[in-house]
DNA sequence: CTGACTTAGTGTATTTTTTACACTTCTACA
DNA sequence: TGTAGAAGTGTAAAAAATACACTAAGTCAG
């Protein structure tokens, strides 16, 4: 355990490593934002990068992200999608390394990101002004919102992103933010409000100088009962 | 090179093999198949999995996937995307593999697979009527076939299935097979027309007792420039 | 207390898309 | 030459998508 610092593992071939990489995506400030951390070592200490890690043996690929995320940021308890598998030669400079990437919807509030372990800081970034990442993580970036995007017209993610009660003007919005152009707000609400997977609450939204809005719950049994029956959503 | 042959690599931290896995489509007797290999060695050996392999080291994903690909069965240049990575810690009993599994359509007829290298056989099965298989390759085959029935839907990907001439009626098959339902005749040919992807040639399907079908091509450049003004392709 | 401001909330007419449906055409072969 | 068999074609009805403008409910300032 003291000078034993090499060669503990050896294999008959040579073998790359294998890590995990995290898009979690969030809205706050009217934005859709990226979580990033700041690489605390090298390569690439000091700059912004996707949260994420080597692997370990006994652990799910799942796992491994959801593990990584808890140390890099604090956040745990994500339903995390795999993305995409990089693989590419020279995407590491410390060798050959497969990164499996994840991505997440969350909300971004309530989720106050701090850097720890590998990460000296965490942060969100609006996706239109990003810094400079490390590795090939722009790529990756940029396959999980394009991902998103396509994903949000046909599948109901978007609400992972709001607060567990929300409006129909901030779903709404939140669509627009995502496809990046105005809804109508009449055809929206009867689109969404005939899927029936939202659940009206008898409460309305606090403060505000002008008409309460309605909340809402996304009814998430009625969903994927209606998914099973081959139900097609899509905006 | 003659008795070294073993603890050749080492590294710091265990590390875990990387393979790739790839699941082949074709179309033949009007059944959509897939081709797998029949296991040469140990573990699985005798049993029928899906080709692929251990990655090299100076080889992208994509490249170990075409390269084994070839070595097992002798197909070569064929367009793989890449459907899902599978990590889970049991799933291989030489130790922690992690795969990255490629599917891919081909016209079965042209390519007539011979087992060869690691694979004792090479042969198309009918999605519907397949052996038990190697490893969790069942899963893989089920992700593929899943991924295959909802991509279909929104694009032509049919036609890699089908000879480079074909009849709208053999498209229509080909639709029906994949999408398991049928299809009325005039709706189809209106919609898939009215994309105008399709080049109408001036040649008939030759030979039958019947009247002879016009032949029609897949018109790539078309498509490829609808989708970049944003069309969206759907049966 | 009331009027001004702000966002919530609602219905209908038009257009477009999807669906359902049946007969004629063309060729090979008996 | 006529029969068998798949190819090929149009229209009407239903459903879905779109465009569009006003009233309702609450807060806050005066």
């Amino acid at each position: 355990m003291s000078k034993e610092t090499k060669a503990k593992y050896s294999y008959d071939f040579p073998r790359a490593s294998v890590t995990v990489d995290c898009v979690l995506f969030g809205l706050s400030e009217d934005k859709l934002k990226v979580l990033l951390i700041q690489r605390a070592h090298d390569p690439f200490a000091g700059k912004w990068a996707l949260p994420g890690g080597f692997i370990e043996m006994e652990e799910s690929l799942e796992a491994s992200a959801l593990r990584e995320l808890e140390e890099e940021t604090g956040l745990s308890k994500i339903y995390l999608e795999q993305l995409y598998t990089f693989g590419d030669c020279g995407r590491d400079p410390r060798g050959r390394t497969i990164s499996v990437a994840y991505f997440a919807l969350v909300q971004a509030a309530e989720h106050h990101a701090k850097g720890a372990d590998d990460a000296s800081a965490a942060e969100w970034f609006p996706v239109d002004k990003l810094p400079k990442l490390a590795f090939d993580h722009a790529k990756i970036l940029d396959c999980a919102l394009t991902r998103l995007r396509a994903k949000v017209r046909y599948q109901p993610i978007g609400f992972e992103l709001l607060p567990r009660k929300f409006t129909l003007s901030q779903l709404q919005r939140l669509y627009e933010l995502i496809l990046g152009r105005e809804l109508d707000k009449r055809n929206f609400r009867k689109k969404i409000l005939g899927m029936s997977v939202l659940e009206e609450l008898d409460e309305v939204e606090a403060g505000g100088a002008r008409r309460p809005a309605k909340l809402y719950r996304f009814h998430r049994k009625q969903y994927d009962a209606l998914v099973k029956q081959g139900f097609h959503f899509e905006i």
